[in-house]
DNA sequence: AGCATACGTTGACAAATGTCACAGATACTG
DNA sequence: CAGTATCTGTGACATTTGTCAACGTATGCT
């Protein structure tokens, strides 16, 4: 099994097409296979973010808990994306937020110790990191302007492109979650949805 | 005018303490002031984005017009604050957003070659570096668990919040389009809350 | 197998927000 | 200073979405 993690691992290294093998040898040997649990923990609200953590299998959810106790999801990750609070990362502060598998899950992680030796002996390796900045910036902005320009229908059916068939494998109320609607109205569209 | 442009830009510099007056002195060598006037253009959808700006005065506004020709901010910049495409900035590639000046505003721009420069001769350059791409994070992240867990009014409170005085010099149908609610529901949701 | 928990659906109703039309107000410009 | 464009406020009404409560189904655990 930790096989199959290093081998997605290599195959997403070997997409960008910026390493040499022996560059790339040099990053597994940094790289922390790990295996989870549905419903196990990533990172709790409170604790810093160490690992730079790619999600090679699975799905995980990065939240956050409002006043109410109701909790909202920022990000979804699939297998082949990153998944970090970014900010905590980045500054070692403490995080805004919770990550947990929403099934059970394999990934990647490079320690932030790790990651700053890969940048300084790797010359590629900042572009690596450049454009996983840029995807971070770039879904971020994604989903504001979703927000602020669909309703909940449409918004739905962004979902589904963005996310093809993950809407069959995660509870709807999650999806409701991430699409800020409340289940009930998300169940409603869904048979809509369907008449037609 | 200049003066103050480099001046409050130097300030800027000098609030993170990272660098020798020297190397303050190459970062201004770089720098290219500018000035805009209310409605001018940084960035149109479909060019690249080929400056670092850092704004000095005033405020911009980046958006993005969605199918039906609406108008979408996904987000505002006032002084002290980097008003960038990082997609289009980091990757190279056309931007999906325009920015253009909300205010008479004066900004200082490095260009990607500039920054480039200094981040390969500054060692201190790149903390400065991550330091912003934090907090443009930071910045999306909490905006779309902001559209995620509050409603109308509350967003509106929390605005305040985050741009204080902001709400006074820009046009409320900005901050309706920023918020996510029409002009009309602003202007109830204000009134309203001069009620209490 | 049987129980408990989690999840999805539905209906009735309430609340939030959008849309349209129009009227004032304000600011810019020649 | 008049005239125009831009911005804001308001009422009436439509639409979207949320809330609550109840029920049915699935799923997992012992």
């Amino acid at each position: 099994m930790p096989e199959d993690i290093f081998n997605f691992f290599e195959n997403y290294i070997r997409t960008y097409d910026l390493f040499s093998d022996r560059e790339i040898a040099t990053i597994k040997s940094l790289a922390i296979p790990k295996q989870l649990k549905k419903r196990q923990f990533l990172l709790r609200q409170g604790s810093v973010c160490r690992y730079h953590t790619l999600v090679c299998s699975g799905c995980f959810r990065s939240y956050r808990i409002d006043d109410e106790g109701c909790e909202h999801i920022i990000g979804l990750s699939t297998a082949g994306h990153w998944v970090n609070d970014p900010v905590s990362l980045l500054s070692g502060s403490p995080s805004n937020e919770f990550i947990d598998a929403l099934e059970d899950s394999t990934v990647i992680q490079l320690s932030t110790n790790s990651f700053k030796t890969l940048l300084e002996n790797i010359p590629n390796f900042k572009e690596l990191n450049n454009r996983i900045i840029t995807h971070d910036c770039d879904v971020c902005r994604d989903r504001i302007f979703m927000m602020l320009s669909l309703q909940a229908e449409d918004r739905y059916r962004e979902f589904i492109r963005i996310f093809p068939k993950l809407h069959e494998r995660i509870p709807i109320y999650m999806i409701a979650s991430y699409l800020g609607v409340s289940r009930e109205t998300l169940t409603r569209i869904r048979s809509n949805m369907l008449d037609l």
